[in-house]
DNA sequence: CAGGGATACGACTACCTGCG
DNA sequence: CGCAGGTAGTCGTATCCCTG
């Protein structure tokens, strides 16, 4: 008769579920938790064996998640998280003390202009907390996310896959920014025509702001003219300060530094939204809960419930639409 | 053929039970 | 109560097997 492996295990037998599941690999969960392989093999078996149902389709050295084992992933995942932050919750329950580290994954303009205010009054509030920027955004922010590398990520999304809570919190609008005494710099309002006498400088084409900008230069049948391409915010509005050229710019990039004019461009170009990207379902540290705290006070709540958005001082607009808006 | 999951089997350990 | 033997659970190594 086989033997029942593994009873009354039950968190080591969702662990090993959960790791094989992220990481594709049983070997690779094995390696997490310390064990050897077909020790996971048996884990995962006797879990599939109480529950009546495959979790994995196995294809020689590949597996994936079936049905069964998506639905067991969102219940178990939020079960391991919370288990193995059980020892920091604890500490911040008996001592009022947030304990761990943060690990944050951003984009550039996130982490420059976005983040620093935040991250300095965390580092104020919680010293022995170490925080690592992670530079990464889109498809490689998610991937931190998903792996667990990351406890949150903060930026503009373009899509929200199903497992990705996307929360807006600032809203930012499409900028053009000219020298000052430039012909334009005067001016409440402009429109696409005014533009085109003036060169443009421009982030390269694979950004997704320039994508947008050529896009509805086109829907109006207008040609701009192009100065130069820049890689990097400060580029082009060092550039544009020197009198090189004009350019359309994010406001997340203006600090009030800048010797610039600034016009809005809202009526032609959307706005974007920058906000909190979660993992749905998962359990935050102590000390995310806390950042994120920092940034929305009303926004404590774990991923999938969040609250009603508040309005908080300071540059960045608090996002006021109450759906996540796909940005462009 | 290589990589990786599945299986067989044995070692180790904890716990239970019976006996002195 | 303490010890010895039995049993069950867990995990490792070796190896098989399947798929790309």
């Amino acid at each position: 008769m086989q033997r029942v492996y593994y009873k009354q295990n039950r968190i080591k037998q969702l662990r090993a579920f959960c790791y094989a599941a992220q990481s594709r690999s049983m070997s690779r969960a094995a390696q997490q938790m310390f064990l050897s392989q077909p020790s996971i093999s048996l884990l995962v078996q006797s879990l599939e064996k109480e529950l009546g149902s495959r979790l994995f389709e196995r294809h020689g050295p590949r597996i994936a998640l079936t049905n069964e084992g998506r639905n067991l992933l969102e219940l178990a995942l939020p079960l391991v998280e919370g288990f193995e932050s059980l020892p920091e919750a604890f500490r911040e329950r008996c001592n009022n003390l947030v304990t761990g580290n943060l690990n944050i994954a951003a984009g550039e303009s996130t982490t420059l202009y976005l983040l620093p205010g935040f991250v300095n009054r965390f580092s104020q509030l919680y010293p022995h907390i170490p925080v690592t920027l992670h530079n990464a955004s889109g498809v490689d922010g998610l991937a931190l996310l998903r792996s667990g590398t990351a406890d949150f990520a903060v930026g503009p999304i373009l899509q929200i896959p199903e497992d990705i809570l996307f929360t807006p919190l600032f809203s930012y609008e499409p900028v053009l920014i000219t020298p000052l005494g430039h012909p334009l710099a005067d001016r409440e309002r402009v429109t696409l025509r005014d533009i085109l006498p003036y060169p443009l400088i421009m982030p390269p084409r694979q950004m997704s702001t320039r994508g947008v900008i050529d896009i509805v230069f086109q829907q109006h049948n207008l040609d701009y003219t192009l100065k130069m391409e820049a890689g990097g915010w400060e580029v082009i509005k060092r550039y544009v300060e020197m009198g090189l050229g004009i350019s359309i710019v994010t406001s997340i990039c203006l600090t009030g530094g800048e010797k610039l004019a600034r016009i809005s461009l809202r009526t032609y170009f959307p706005g974007r939204s920058y906000g909190l990207i979660q993992r749905r379902g998962k359990v935050n540290s102590p000390a995310a809960r806390k950042f994120i705290e920092l940034m929305g006070p009303d926004r404590v709540t774990e991923a999938g419930a969040a609250g009603p958005r508040g309005r908080a001082p300071g540059r960045p607009r608090r996002d006021l639409a109450a759906r996540p808006r796909t940005s462009l």
